[in-house]
DNA sequence: GTCTATAAAGTGATAGAC
DNA sequence: GTCTATCACTTTATAGAC
C-alpha cells in the first residue's frame, strides 16, 4: 500500500468497463473510445495501462480467468480431501462459474465474453485460453476418471466438452430459459446450477 | 431462368464469402471490403444486393438456419412416423446440424457463425433467432415431452438448452477436442454427433 | 499519470458513369 | 449489374504539453 493508488482505479475501471462493453458488443464491436467513454477515463489511458487493445483484450480475460481456476481447482481439493461423489467434483467444477456470474462487479458480463471467447476463432485467443484453461480441465477429467474408472478418456473428454459448453451456454442467460420477470437473477442462477448438475451426472454416467 | 444469371452467382459468392469471414473474425470484426475482396466483387455489389452490412448478415443467416429447421422438421416427421425412441428424436435434432457442418459449401463455418450468434448479446439478433429457430425448439419438446411424461416441463426445457450449447460448442470445433490430423474431419463429427447423443440420451433420461 | 490534438488507416455507404 | 471515386465518419495509436 505505497500511495492512495488513483491510477489503481482507472486501470480497474477500464478493465470492469471493457468486460462489459466487450461482452455486449464483442471485441472488435466494442472501441476504446467507447470504453474510455464509459469508464471516464481518458482515450490515451489505454495506451498507457495496456498498451494495446489487444492487450486489454488479453488483460480482461486473465484476471477473471485466474480467479475463476483458482476458484475451482481450491473447490476441487477441498471435496477430494473427503471421498467425494460425482455430484461434488461437478459442483466444484460449475458452482465458482455460477458465483463469478452473480459477482457484482460485473461479473455476469464475464460469463458472456468466455461464450464470445469460444465462439472466437482466433488462433491467438484459442491458445491463450488453453494455456490458462487446459491445466484445470485435466486435473479435473483426473478426478472425474477416478470416479468413473470404466470411462475410455476420450468419451471423458468429450463429456466434460459437452458439460462445458451446456454451462457456458446456458450461464449467459441465451436461449428460451430468459430469467423471468419474477425470479432473481440469483435465484435463477442457482436453479441453473441444480438442473445442470443433475443432468451433467447423468450424462457422464451414460454406458 | 430468365438468364445465366451472373447476378445470382455474384450474390451466392458474396454470402458464401461473408459466412466464412464472419465465423472467422465476427460480424463486426470482419469487414465488407474484406468480403468483397475475398468474393472478388466490387464493394458496392454489397450495397446493391443486400442494402446493408446488417442485412447481409441476416441473410447469411436466414439461408442456413431456414435450412437446417426445415431438415430437423422433416427429420422429426419421418422418424415421429414410427414409434421414435429417445435416440430416434436426438437423432433428427442434432444430425441435421451435423450434416450441415459439413456441407461442402462452406457449412462448417455456419456452425461458428451460430455460435457468434449466441454470444452475440444484440438484442436484435437474438429476437431474430428465437422468432426463426424457437417454434422448431418446441416441436422438439413436444416430442421429447411425450417420450419424458413424467418430466416437468421447465426441467425439460433446460436440457434441451444443455443439448444446445452442447451441440454448438462441440460442432464449432472448440475445447479440448480438437479433431486429430489423422482423423477426417468427417469422422471427426460423426464421432461428436455419437458422444453427444450417447450423452444426451442420459441426460436427458436423469431423474 | 493524465491530458489534448492529431496522425494514419480503416469503415459503411452512396453518387454517378458505363 | 458492375464499376470508380469519394464522402463522412470512426478506428487505433502516438506525440508532446502539463
Amino acid at each position: 500500500m505505497r500511495t492512495a493508488s488513483p491510477s489503481f482505479s482507472t486501470r480497474e475501471r477500464i478493465l470492469g468497463v471493457a468486460e462489459t462493453l466487450f461482452a455486449r458488443h464483442g471485441f472488435a464491436g466494442a472501441s476504446l473510445r467507447q470504453v474510455t467513454a464509459a469508464a471516464k477515463v481518458n482515450l490515451a489511458a489505454v495506451n498507457y495501462h495496456f498498451g494495446s487493445k489487444e492487450s486489454l483484450i488479453e488483460e480482461v480475460f486473465r484476471r477473471r480467468l485466474d480467479e475463476l481456476n483458482r476458484q475451482r481447482l481450491a473447490a476441487l481439493a477441498t471435496v477430494e480431501a473427503g471421498e467425494p461423489t460425482l455430484e461434488d467434483v461437478l459442483d466444484a467444477f460449475i458452482r465458482p462459474a455460477l458465483e463469478q456470474s452473480m459477482d457484482a462487479a460485473g461479473g455476469a458480463a464475464f460469463v458472456r465474453v468466455l461464450a464470445r471467447a469460444y465462439a472466437e476463432h482466433d488462433e491467438r485467443l484459442r491458445k491463450f485460453l488453453s494455456d490458462n484453461y487446459g491445466h484445470v480441465l485435466r486435473e479435473f477429467a483426473v478426478a472425474f476418471g477416478r470416479l468413473l474408472p470404466h470411462l475410455e478418456k476420450e468419451e471423458l473428454y468429450w463429456r466434460l466438452d459437452f458439460i462445458t459448453g451446456a454451462l457456458t451456454h446456458s450461464m449467459a442467460d441465451f436461449g428460451p430459459m430468459k430469467r423471468r420477470g419474477q425470479v432473481s437473477e440469483e435465484a435463477h442462477r442457482e436453479r441453473a446450477a441444480e438442473h445442470l448438475i443433475r443432468f451433467a451426472v447423468a450424462g457422464l454416467m451414460a454406458p
